[in-house]
DNA sequence: CTGCTTTTGTCAACCGGTTGCCAAAAATTG
DNA sequence: CAATTTTTGGCAACCGGTTGACAAAAGCAG
C-alpha cells in the first residue's frame, strides 16, 4: 500500500483516503492504485500506456479497474494533454436536408472510432459560424466546416490552431472533401441532350456559394460537349419557395430543360409550374442536385444528381481523424463522385 | 506584482512565469493576474464570481483580460465544478425527419443559453442507446432523449446520475415533453367525418413505439365521439417502404380514409395506391402525423397533424437547463399541441 | 561474480481553473 | 477614538489525470 514519503501538510493528500467511495461517486486512479498495491502514475500508465507496466502489474490494475467500474474523468485527462475524443461538425442550416447524410456519415465514423461529434450550426451567417467555430474550438480536437460561409482566410486561421476538414468547397492550404460535379453533371446533360433538348437553364444558388459556381462551370462544360445552349437564371434563395419564384424566368428562358443548384429548387420549380397547368416532364424537364430526402416524393418522382453526401461526411470524418493520428494529408481534396439517378422528371419532350 | 510567499521547491511555480507566452499559447489567469497584479484566485473570483471582489480590482481583470484575449479553459473549469456548458440530445434515426426541427429547436436554445449542443443517435437500438447516453453523461451537463427506445428504469437510473428530458414519451419520475395527439387528432377525424367517411383505418408504428400507442388511442377516443368505425392496421417498418407495404390491407380494410402512425407511412400507402391507379383523395383520404420536411412535395400535398418539433426540441431544452440552474420541475409532462394541416390528401369521398 | 544496461515503479510537478479558510484592511457603531 | 463587524484579497489545497526524471530491481554479457 502506498504512502506518502514526507506526510507534512506540504505533500498533496491522497485523495482517495479524503473521499468516502459510498454512494454515487466513481471511482479514480487513486482508489485503483490502493486495491492493485500500485503508485497512481503506475494506474495512469497502466490504462493509457499499457506497454511500459510489467504484464504483472497490468493485469493487477485492468482487474481493479473492473472491479471499480472506473471511467476515465475526461476533463482530468483532457487537462494536460488537449484532448477530448470529440470533434465538430458546423453546417450551415440544420433543418436542410443536404446535410442529414453528411451529418449521418460524420457520426457513423465517429462511433467508429471511438469520437463524439458535437453538432453546430451556421444559420447561412459567416459571423455566426465563426463565432460557433471559435467557441467549439476550445473543446473538441477537430472540426469539420460543411458548406462553410466565412472566407478562405478565416478557415485558415482556425486550421492553425486545430486540423479543420471541409465539405462541399476547395480552400488552399486545407483538407477539402467535394463532390465532383462533373461526371454527374456531364451524365445529366447527356441524358437531356439524348432526350432532345436543345437549350438548358441552370437555376443558381447563393451568390457567395463556391459549390454554386462550380456547378454552374459544370453545367457550361457538358453543355459545350454536348452542343447544347446552357443560359444561367439567379434564385433568391436555395429553398423551395425560391424555386418557385424562377418559374416566370425559367418560362421566358425558353429552355426546355432545366437544371437547379440544388433539389429543393427543383422541387419549388416543379411545382409552381405544374400549378400553371404544365407538365412535367412532357413539355419540360426538371434535373435537380444532391438526391435529398423527400426527392422522391413529388409526383412525377425528381430526377438528380446524387452527391454522396453520406461519403462526404464520412471522408470528412475519416480524414480529420487521421490528421489527429498524425497519419493524414494535411491539405488538397478528396473528390467524391456524383452519379445521375433518372426519375420521372425529366424525358423526351413532347410538345414544341 | 505577486510573489510567492515561500519560493522554494515545495511552493507550486508561478505557471505564466513558467511558460513563455510567445506565438499561440494562449492566456491563463496567471498572466491575468501578473498584469492585474493580484493573486489569480482573485482573477477566477472576478470572473466566475463578480461580487464578490472589489469594483476596483473587478475593472483591472476585466481590462487585463480583454488586452490579452483571454477565454477560459473548458476542461479546467470542468474539472473542479463538473461544469461544461453542453447538452447532449440522442435521437433514434438521424435521417429521419421528424428529428430534424426537434434538433433545430433545441440548438436554438442551447445557442441562445450559451451552451452547446452534443447530437448522438441510437439507430432505433436500444442498446445502442443506452451505450451512447452512458458515453455521453461523461462530459455533458444533462441529456435529452428524442423518442427513446431503451426501458423506464434505464432512464431514471441515467436521470438520478444527470439532469434527463425525454421527448415523445411519458417516464414515470422524469420531466418529459410530449405532444398532446387528441387535439390533431380530433381535428383530422372530425374534418373526415364531416367528409363524410365512416370506416377509418390507423396504420400503427413500431411494436415497441409508446408514440404508437398513444395515437392508436387518440383516433379510437376520437372516431367513437364522431361514431366512426376504426381499424388498426399493422405496418413492418415506420418507413415509406412500410408505408407501400401496407396499401394491399388498406384496400382489403374497407376502409375509405387512413391515418397513419408517421408521415412516411401516409407517403409510401399515397404512392403505393396512386400506382395502383387509385385516386386520392376522391377514393381514398390519407392524413399522416407529425408534418415532417417533404410532406408538402407529394401529389396532392400530405394532410397531417402536426406535431410542434421545433417547440417540442426548444421545451426539453429549455427544461433540461432550467433544472441544471435549479428552477424547473423535475418530474411531468410538459404537453404541446397537435393541429391538422389541411392539404389536397384529405377530402370528400366521391365513389362508392 | 561483477559491471553494465534495461526495465519498471515511484516521486512530484504539472495542466488551469475553483474555493474554503484566514487575516488584513476598511467600514460602521457606540 | 476604540471596538466590532464586514469586506476583500491571498494562501494553498484541490479537481483527476499525465509524464519527465530518477532510482531500485532485474537481466545480461564478459
Amino acid at each position: 500500500m502506498t504512502e506518502p514519503k514526507t506526510p507534512d501538510a506540504a505533500t498533496p493528500a491522497d485523495p482517495a483516503k479524503k473521499h468516502g467511495r459510498d454512494g454515487k461517486s466513481n471511482a479514480t486512479i487513486y482508489d485503483i492504485a490502493r486495491i492493485a498495491g500500485v503508485n497512481a502514475s503506475t494506474v495512469s500508465r497502466a490504462l493509457s500506456k499499457p506497454g511500459r507496466v510489467s504484464p504483472k502489474t497490468q493485469k493487477l490494475i485492468e482487474d481493479a479497474a473492473a472491479e471499480l467500474n472506473y471511467h476515465v474523468n475526461p476533463f482530468a485527462r483532457a487537462l494536460p494533454t488537449g484532448k477530448t475524443n470529440t470533434f465538430g461538425l458546423i453546417v450551415a442550416d440544420i433543418t436542410n436536408p443536404t446535410f442529414f447524410d453528411i451529418i449521418r456519415g460524420a457520426e457513423t465514423t465517429a462511433t467508429e472510432r471511438d469520437y463524439t461529434l458535437v453538432l453546430a450550426e451556421s444559420a447561412e451567417s459567416p459571423a455566426t459560424e465563426l463565432t460557433a467555430a471559435r467557441r467549439l474550438m476550445a473543446t473538441v480536437d477537430g472540426l469539420i466546416l460543411a458548406s462553410p460561409r466565412m472566407d478562405d482566410d478565416n478557415i485558415r486561421a482556425l486550421a492553425r490552431d486545430k486540423p479543420v476538414v471541409v465539405i462541399n468547397r476547395e480552400v488552399e492550404g486545407v483538407p477539402c472533401v467535394v463532390p465532383d460535379v462533373h461526371k454527374g453533371l456531364s451524365e445529366a446533360v447527356r441524358s437531356l441532350a439524348g432526350n432532345g433538348h436543345r437549350r438548358i437553364a441552370y437555376v443558381a444558388g447563393p451568390p457567395q456559394s463556391w459549390m454554386s459556381e462550380r456547378r454552374w462551370e459544370g453545367v457550361q462544360a457538358a453543355c459545350e460537349w454536348s452542343r447544347l445552349e446552357a443560359v444561367r437564371l439567379e434564385s433568391t434563395k436555395p429553398t423551395v419557395d425560391g424555386g418557385r419564384q424562377t418559374a416566370r424566368d425559367v418560362r421566358a428562358s425558353g429552355a426546355t430543360a432545366v437544371l437547379t443548384y440544388n433539389d429543393l429548387l427543383a422541387i419549388g420549380l416543379m411545382q409552381e409550374l405544374q400549378a400553371a397547368g404544365i407538365t412535367v416532364p412532357d413539355q419540360i424537364s426538371i434535373v435537380g442536385f444532391d438526391d435529398i430526402f423527400g426527392a422522391d416524393f413529388t409526383t412525377p418522382p425528381l430526377t438528380t444528381v446524387r452527391s454522396p453526401l453520406g461519403e462526404c461526411g464520412a471522408g470528412a470524418a475519416t480524414r480529420l481523424l487521421d490528421l489527429l493520428h498524425g497519419t493524414g494529408e494535411p491539405a488538397g481534396t478528396l473528390s467524391v463522385e456524383t452519379e445521375l439517378v433518372l426519375r420521372g422528371s425529366s424525358g423526351r419532350i413532347l410538345s414544341a
